[in-house]
DNA sequence: ATTATCTATAGATCTATAGATAATGC
DNA sequence: ATTATCTATAGATCTATAGATAATGC
């Protein structure tokens, strides 16, 4: 019985739930994994409820609607790249191997996530406001990844393309194998004469990209191999 | 009223619906359009049938049910790319050219496409007996860029990466575009001094993409430019 | 007392069908 | 006659709330 939309009767405003702690906290990660396979749309209450080992209302104790639940998902899928990269500007180091270091990282945790990236994407996409917080973190994120290429090419080890255009599709790229690693137990693309070796290591992946991108990127190919050496260096230091 | 689930009372099999056509095409372009920005699960056959000019109990005319939609976009998605690489196949040429080709090719149609292929992937992969076809096409068209890739290193041109994980990742980042390339209306990534200015055309994005792509596989970079004359070249004659 | 859970259920909405009616083609 | 559409609606299911009850902390 929803009543006006935006009530808000039957939970006290006065006593607000708690942010984090083991019951809400597996909500999330429940309805994460259920938004990826299934999509918002098509994942229910009931089934979030169910997965958490609670009952229904219960979840309605934690979060007042499928919607909060999603916010809370979308608030912190873009902390982890952008607290990732402070952490490598604060290790210094040539703009060429932040961005190795940064892309490696990057794949090898998107691989692993709970959430699909680009769901959750198109869903802040639909509600702009609502998802403020998202866009413009999403857009620091990008920012920074502007100033790195373009940093690079001000200091000559990058080839001259336009920094947004490149922060963009590295981005992009990297959320993308997102869309063909999936765990265990699903669909995968196979090799055409191997079948049963089908899957890359998330390392394996983060490598090849990161070698790739730089590839394409670096004035002077022969670079590569250095700037991976430092990157190792650096990633080892952690 | 659904019945046990799969009965078909409503529907005569003996006559069965036309499988093009102005009103059930209007059908799926609108459920495409749909699909992709609420995706599936939240778009209601409701909405798609109001979309289309039509009630609801029409659109079930044309289909038996929201799933029979879906199959109908699934089946075409991998169509457009594999039609495409027959016809660069056909013309011949180098590995290098021909894959500079398809995917500045796959990246503008991508940007156009009223689909979410990444949606669509995923809810193939929920479904993959139902969604054979796409699965057998989407193989296909990863097994033809493998050989590509493959061929080109045979041929001296590219460097000796594993063809299977390049050939994976070149069609992720194809469709990665989708991620961040909306029409206008949609949210858009912007720049960071000039929010006014924020998009990139398809033709631009596809340059973009194919350039880095094959900069990265290219054994001698300096080979680029003729690689995308060549290129130019084949693709204005068609 | 407060916090966390449950059962029961209201009301909305959704998918899909039944059956009537209008439009079209022979 | 056949094809395409509509109105009306059944039954399922979904979100969210009310209110009871159990568990916990002071």
């Amino acid at each position: 019985m929803p009543p006006a939309k935006g009530s808000r009767i039957g939970r006290p405003r006065s006593n607000p739930r708690p942010l984090d702690g083991p019951p809400r906290d597996e909500v999330v990660k429940v309805a994460s994994r259920l938004f990826a396979s299934q999509g918002f749309g098509s994942t229910t209450m009931r089934q979030i409820a169910e997965q958490s080992g609670l009952s229904p209302s219960s979840v309605y104790y934690y979060f007042g609607s499928k919607d909060e639940i999603l916010e809370a998902i979308v608030a912190e899928v873009n902390r982890v790249s952008l607290d990732r990269l402070a952490a490598i500007n604060a290790d210094g180091g040539e703009p060429a191997v932040r961005l190795f270091r940064l892309i490696r990282f990057d794949v090898e945790v998107l691989c692993r996530l709970p959430y699909d990236i680009n769901e959750i994407s198109r869903l802040a996409a639909l509600q702009e406001e609502r998802f403020a917080t998202f866009w413009k973190e999403r857009q620091q994120l990008n920012d920074e990844v502007e100033e790195l290429v373009a940093a690079g090419i001000a200091d000559g080890s990058l080839l001259e393309v336009d920094p947004r255009l490149a922060a963009l599709s590295i981005l992009a790229d990297d959320e993308a194998v997102q869309n063909w690693f999936r765990p265990v137990g699903e669909h995968h693309l196979r090799g055409r004469d191997d079948p049963a070796t089908g899957d890359y290591a998330p390392e394996e992946i983060g490598e090849f990209l990161a070698t790739q991108t730089l590839g394409a990127l670096l004035r002077h190919r022969s670079s590569l191999a250095r700037v991976r050496r430092e990157a190792d260096r650096l990633d080892a230091a952690d």
